[in-house]
DNA sequence: GGCGCATATGCGCCAAACCGCATATTTATC
DNA sequence: GATAAATATGCGGTTTGGCGCATATGCGCC
């Protein structure tokens, strides 16, 4: 649970995992270039994800393909579910 | 949303939520002695929590009682109650 | 084997978070 | 008004987190 927060608490992780969300795969360059995050800085937020075990990666070629990881514990998944649903009403809201 | 988040990811804080969750009011001294915190560790807590908007607090006599904000926008609530639901999850897989 | 692209990581720096200790503030009691 | 209980807060120290920069590593291609 810990680390779970830890992990959410950081705003480009937050964007990362709304993007890893949908089920697929995404390479760190693609994430980089979405979220506008230097290589050293994405690939360091994905560390960290991965060791909390939200997250799986797979090496395919040169590049590293990263996906939610199916077999989250539920009740952390729920978490997740909901951070990422409050920041989608948060946004809708401003914008 | 981040200040959200921030606040829960300390234990302190989390294990504090829980007790306020009840819907109920209760002084610094009550969490203290239920948490096994310091006086300042245990009102610096709160007061990141009150500054977060996820609690209220209201003077009576020489206590403070805190208890949880009703008007707290849903998503966040809802975040709130995850979060205290996989602690529990988890607590009792552990027990 | 050398080159180029994608990713990871060691290092040092800076900012933020948490804590204990001491002190201030508020209120009740006498 | 002095005292005691409950709470808040200023201060200094330690830890943790995020970052950029440089460098290492893995992989495909020629």
């Amino acid at each position: 649970m810990q680390e779970i927060l830890t992990s959410l608490s950081d705003p480009t992780r937050r964007a990362a995992l709304a993007i890893l969300w949908d089920g697929g795969e995404h390479c760190v360059c693609e994430l980089m270039a979405r979220l506008d995050a230097s290589q050293s800085r994405m690939s360091r937020h994905m560390k960290v994800l991965r060791e909390a075990a939200i997250v799986l990666d797979r090496r395919d070629a040169q590049w590293v393909r990263y996906r939610r990881n199916p077999d989250l514990a539920p009740e952390f998944s729920a978490v997740i579910d909901a951070v990422l649903a409050a920041e989608d009403t948060a946004q809708r809201k401003v914008a």
